[in-house]
RNA sequence: GUGGCUGUAGCUCAGGAGUUAGAGCGCCGGUCUGUGGCACCGGAGGUCGCGGGUGCGAAGCCCGUCAGCCACCCCA
């Protein structure tokens, strides 16, 4: 044996993909950008690897803590970016005098994070972000919704919930409570509420945030009024009556909760949620997160909000924005886990044993024809029993297979086998684009 | 970054200090040399994650390391 061999292995948080996973996330792809585009996003991409100023500080000291982050050959202080939404800042700073505004953008791209993986988490993902630029109009807010509504559709989902929630309206209660000086320690703390309870959270806004057991009481009542969407917010605006900034976030929602109305988004996937508060600090406006209702555990496979100033640190001009980023490998994780994988098939339906190897020309010849018409075609490139050829075309999800060999070629025939019912039928050679076409229509 | 659990054939796992390490499924071959999925028969495939230590002896015990999972943290 030999002991120099490398052992085969990847890194923590790192993956390899499969035929059958890449496909699915391929799939994924490519509805994530159809529903974009059919938006009005437009596609960009910038660089893996950016200078670790532009990435810095961002996202609080958590996200400067899971930097991938070396010097180059230059001596150059640089990292990998971690999202894609600092990524945009710098790029809109950069480049806004071509772009004009609104600027809508979806951005489909690996990011990395050194961060301690587990299931739904890796190093390494791939995140699917659209935003849209240099508007508060709350227009752009509906449409977000409905885009991750429209995209979690097309994705294939139908058990899943959209929740709502808009920061004004949380911060109106804070102010009204006198917490707004303690904002994001209270709203880290509710952020938790679904997993460890109400008094876990009363505890942690006590101990840790420094908030009076009543103050504490106030939050939580908003957090957990209940009803329907409407009766929700309708309770919420009477908490946060007189606050100016809560009624801004009341009647914002409340334009929200009317356009999907209109719009006939099915009532019980949109649910205004208070609290949902987000982690990331850079949130002003509204705020969403996407659960799948059959695996809440995973977390939120699509989460976004709206901020007032993008590129605050890259331009003196105040770029408002909104948009959200779907989480495609957590998805993906979790598709498996429900067992949605779709039974692709190969992409290829037509299947070329090699039956006669003195014919090989012949079956590469009628390939490359067949492809010249429009369809996807494989040959078989060992001389194996037919059988072995068939079980391995089944396996891989042929269609057809297309078998000839000096009968058919004497008589210039094909035998179109039909892989899932085992019934075939002989075709003339003239006549096989035409049969072909009927029988893949 | 902190704590816990796990790592034995391609997959799911059993075993557990003492001769050549097992099962099911999968894979390959044969029965079936112009046609797959079934059945029967046969076969290949493992330095028991990797490295070190203790032992007469380690896959098993100890330490380290790498990887996976779970909780915290945070998040897609």
């Amino acid at each position: 044996m030999n002991s120099s061999l490398i052992k085969p292995q990847t890194l923590k948080g790192f993956r390899d993909y499969l035929p059958e996973a890449m496909r699915s996330r391929e799939h994924l792809m490519e509805v994530a950008r159809r529903v974009y585009r059919s938006y009005g996003f437009a596609p960009i991409d910038t660089p893996a690897l950016e200078y670790s100023e532009i990435l810095l500080g961002k996202g609080g000291d958590e996200s400067d803590k899971q930097l991938f982050r070396f010097t180059d050959q230059g001596d150059r202080d640089v990292a990998m970016r971690f999202d894609l939404t600092v990524p945009l800042a710098r790029f809109t700073a950069q480049h806004l005098s071509e772009l004009g505004t609104p600027f809508k953008r979806y951005h489909i791209g690996t990011v990395w994070r050194a961060e301690k993986p587990q299931k739904g988490r890796y190093r390494e993902f791939v995140q699917c972000d659209f935003d849209t630029i240099g508007t508060t109009a709350n227009t752009s807010d509906i449409e977000t919704l409905f885009v991750i509504h429209d995209l979690m559709e097309q994705l294939g989902f139908e058990r899943f919930t959209l929740r709502v929630n808009h920061r004004a309206l949380l911060n109106g209660v804070l102010e009204q409570a006198g917490l707004a000086d303690k904002s994001a320690g209270v709203l880290r703390a509710l952020d938790k509420l679904p997993k460890i309870g109400r008094q876990s959270v009363a505890e942690e806004m006590t101990a840790s945030v420094g908030t009076t057991a009543d103050q504490a009481e106030t939050v939580l009542r908003l957090a957990e009024l209940s009803g329907s969407p409407q009766e929700l917010l309708d309770q919420a605006g009477q908490l946060v009556q007189g606050n100016e900034t809560g009624q801004l976030g009341v009647s914002r929602l409340n334009e929200l909760l009317a356009a999907c109305r209109k719009a006939e988004l099915p009532s019980e996937r949109i649910q205004i949620d208070l609290s949902i508060a987000r982690g990331l600090d850079y949130y002003t406006g509204t705020v969403y997160e996407t659960f799948l209702n059959d695996l809440p555990g995973i977390g939120s496979v699509c989460s976004g909000g709206r901020y007032d100033n993008l590129a605050g640190l890259f331009t003196q001009q105040k770029l408002p924005g909104v948009g959200a980023s779907l989480g495609l490998d957590r998805l993906l994780a979790a598709m498996e886990e429900l067992g949605l994988f779709e039974t692709v098939p190969s992409g290829v339906p037509v299947f070329i044993p090699l039956f006669d190897k003195n014919h090989v020309a012949d079956y590469l010849a009628v390939a490359r024809r067949l492809r010249a018409a429009g369809f996807g075609v494989e040959v078989f490139p060992d001389d194996r029993a037919l059988g072995k050829q068939l079980k391995y075309a089944d396996r891989k999800g042929f269609t057809l297979a297309l078998i000839a060999g000096d009968q058919e070629f004497s008589s210039g025939q094909w035998q179109i086998k039909h892989l899932a019912t085992s019934t075939q039928e002989t075709v003339a050679d003239a006549d096989l684009v035409a049969t072909l076409k009927r029988l893949l229509a």
